[in-house]
DNA sequence: CATGAATGAGTTTTCATTCAT
DNA sequence: CATGAATGAAAACTCATTCAT
């Protein structure tokens, strides 16, 4: 009954299990036993394929890029990379509530501990990155107003998309997710942009 | 070399000392023991003064307002009230981290169990309202832009907040922290008052 | 709000109340906060009047006999002198199921540690010695079967009373508890007395 | 120098120790760690294959039946059916104190909780159950006096088991056991069989 | 590779007992 | 006398980790 995989893919299987673990029930949910049993396996069998646990959720962590990140165009209208981009955060984060947590609860970082909170920190500085070069280059096609301060526009963006989903998980959005993540951006945009280019 | 105190007093000392290690260390740093020598006592005493750790968790919970709110003015220049809860805010969460993880970790809703979620929700829920009807104000007074989405206004607003806070976690503020308050702030002002009372 | 009562009269109320939850709900539930809680004091008060647990046991197993013994008549018809036991026993412990659980239960001989086990055989002992003599009056006045081992009568009667106590829990009574008790004595007599006696 | 065995088996030990221990110790010395030394494994160890304390008891409850009965013929003789019970009775309780203590204690009952109670008493009246069959055999066949109180004997024989038992443990009975066992045997059967038979 | 028994070091919780008030 | 905070020792349980099978 027991069914043998090669290592890469249990690896792969007891990641994502973490996420989905973490993110639906909980750190102190996240225990050998359980993460076993997530996967169909017993728990002695979690150390054949990691050293220990925390290197279970430092491979959960690794997995994250790939479920964030959309395959985003480097070129291209900026303002379009900044919706694709903010879009597509708020919709794949609300679907799968692991990430989010992964994300934004330092509780990882504490219990990666060492270079923990270093590396959870750089995941977020990644998105910081993109949204500043899209920033960036919006502002020399002279697409957003003159007087924009862009990293507080950095800070705004990335802001509205952690509102967006702690609204969401609240149940303090008062419209269909659907449609609130479009007046959100539509509000976002509006205060990027030149006004005449709106008007 | 025994210090007795009356419950209550030890009471607030618990739950404080809970927010700072939750905050600081994290939850898996959250025990009795740790929690006890924080205090000063020993962890069998804990118990005397609370059912079990989540009753803990949840007096640290009922802390939180009174650590979160300032003697916010419900009346006056609606977008003056605005800027303060922000700042206000942005200051608070940054002097005591242990706030910040306290409201912006579902870890925390999954150890309390039960109505935690819940309770978490409602927190956050209280400052959303709080925003709602200063925007709600401010428009009645015709001092946003007319076409603003109140709702996704509050999004922003709410989610500013967070961002700046993670930003300046991870290191990711350009400036320093109290500069970038007001520049954030400012950004988040112009997106939502009428662009003539700006320029 | 505090009531403060001489020790002689809050001893005896301790005893009592152990016995009651020895009874009802068992040794593990038999701690200084719910003895204290059903005495209506604070925990630490026990100790005021007892030097730890097990002197409360032990007072309690001394109010046994004045609980379990009627003032019996130290003579008289032999055989009337008996019935009155075994019905006074049945009664009584019936009512009372914290004596039943004092007597038959060696858990409290293992509670008292030391002389424990001792002390209540010995208290088991007095009814035998008191049946052995009312047995021995009615052999020597001819009321017997001639050919009734004395010794093993004694275990007949007092089995009695325990089969009888026991059935009576464990619903295995056919009948009213109060018709059983007597068919009971009546089966027991008649094994004991003299056949012509009763024909 | 770990010794591992198949869960049954360690079950089974495990169970079997905790009847010795209820037996000779009481249930205050029944903790995890005494009955991991008994077995010689760790006290951890004892919930990979018992959910909690409780679970031990119960299982130990289910091991009773095996011990304490004989492989009793259902068929034959009736009263020799009962003489075999009885005797078996008396000399296997005897030698394992253990087992007279599980059935006779309602420490047991309240340990276990729930429908503890209610399985102890299954037990006891499983002995019932047969001894009514074995006396309503025999007062078919005319073996018994015709006035015998069928309910009543059934007292009168488990009764006599208890009396026999707690006076062995009080050190009350004036001959060696294996005599007291057949005199307490024929005072009983004297009680229950036709006068004329016996004569 | 996988199982699952065992370990050992926690962690939470309980509780008798002490003692300042 | 009584309260109730504190202690310290144990108890029940948990869990990452190891390793024989």
């Amino acid at each position: 009954m027991t069914i043998r995989k090669p290592t890469d893919e249990r690896r792969r299987e007891i990641a994502d299990a973490a996420i989905r673990i973490i993110g639906e029930r909980g750190l102190r949910e996240f225990t050998a036993a359980h993460l076993a049993a997530e996967v169909g396996i017993t728990d002695g069998t979690i150390f054949r394929h990691f050293k220990d646990m925390s290197e279970v959720i430092s491979a959960a962590l690794d997995r994250l890029p790939a479920l964030m990140w959309a395959a985003a165009p480097a070129s291209g209208d900026p303002l379009e990379r900044l919706e694709a981009f903010v879009l597509h955060r708020l919709r794949s984060m609300a679907i799968q509530p692991g990430i989010q947590s992964l994300v934004f609860s330092d509780q990882i970082s504490h219990a990666l501990g060492g270079d923990g909170p270093a590396r959870v920190a750089q995941l977020r500085n990644r998105s910081r990155d993109l949204l500043r070069s899209c920033l960036r280059d919006a502002a020399e096609q002279g697409m957003l107003r003159p007087d924009l301060d862009l990293e507080a526009a950095v800070v705004l963006v990335t802001g509205t998309v952690m509102g967006f989903l702690f609204a969401l998980k609240d149940g303090a959005l008062p419209a269909p997710a659907s449609e609130m993540e479009l007046r959100c951006w539509q509000t976002l945009r509006t205060a990027l942009v030149r006004p005449q280019v709106v008007s």
